[in-house]
DNA sequence: CGACAACTATTGACGTCACCAATTATTGCT
DNA sequence: AGCAATAATTGGTGACGTCAATAGTTGTCG
């Protein structure tokens, strides 16, 4: 159960943002511990906001979340067929198509034929590409920045540290 | 009305889908590093995981992850307005009222015309609604158990409380 | 060698979800 | 009394997940 969870009880006053109704928010009100007293439901709850987060600071350029994914990933393998892309990133193979589709008309990735199967097609990361990827995680890391206002260095390090070892099998 | 819930899942592992050529995956190599370099990234990776596992557990009872979170919430505060639902959980206040009908069919909720002010509802936890919850949540736990698996109980505490402080502000 | 199973990429269909605009009933303000 | 603001609702559009089906290709086995 719930043992000892102890907050830090500092109310972020953000400029401005939520101007309706909503009373301050504090972490140590028991009806607070337990709506969050599930350390996955918390997990899903603060990746949704990580994800409306990063997908507003994609939206000028007409590319989402999920393409930001793909580049991501095709960034550290040095070409990968499309269902690779599939199995890595947990999306259909049939979404892939239309990311990559999107990727091509960008001009940030083509496809090359695979010398070894004529069926597989190997996407790969155009230099436009590795630019665009530069500026995207340089306003991802602003984004992070944001989220993660309450932590101090050290505990944003922890934090992370955890996070990687829990994402370290299954589907990247 | 009680739902056996089996975390069957058929989802994730097709007959061996991914080990034609997938080498097994380490965070400790450089491109995993890189790639989950950024923390906002990585919350997100991981709360789509999380939350596709809470659907599967879901999916017999007809409901899905965004009644299971206007549940949750019903039953920390003791019925709550349609609006306060909608600001609290992040979701639109045009998906709180197909959220609401599904668990008023359902029975788990109920609309009740608030006292003040005609225009809002009042949304109820019922008693069938609570009894399904806490069958829910002990699936959920077992999710949790499944996801956190790489973490030992002092890590998973905390996660937790860091995950806590960070979702302390802003959207429920 | 030839029939056949398995696989890759692709397309199309169906239901869900997020986001926005408009509407109705009600309230508060002045 | 008049009028802006609000709560719940409806409808529309586009993105998204999942599944089924297809064409082209590969490997296997009789």
């Amino acid at each position: 159960m719930v043992t000892s969870i102890v907050v830090a009880d500092r109310r972020v006053r953000k400029t401005g943002a939520m101007d309706t109704k909503t009373t301050p928010i504090d972490a140590n009100e028991p009806w607070m511990r337990e709506l969050h007293a599930d350390t996955g439901y918390l997990l899903y709850r603060l990746g949704l906001r990580s994800g409306q987060l990063f997908n507003s600071c994609l939206q000028e350029s007409g590319l989402r979340l999920r393409h930001y994914a793909v580049l991501r990933f095709l960034a550290t393998c040095e070409g990968a067929l499309q269902r690779e892309l599939s199995a890595r990133l947990g999306y259909d193979p049939s979404a892939i198509v239309g990311l990559v589709d999107d990727l091509e008309k960008a001009g940030f990735a083509e496809r090359r034929p695979s010398p070894d199967d004529r069926r597989s097609r190997i996407v790969v990361l155009t230099d436009p590409g590795r630019a665009f990827l530069r500026d995207i995680d340089e306003a991802g890391l602003r984004v992070t920045n944001e989220l993660l206002d309450p932590l101090d260095p050290a505990e944003r390090e922890t934090l992370h540290a955890l996070l990687l070892r829990i994402v370290q099998d299954g589907p990247t």
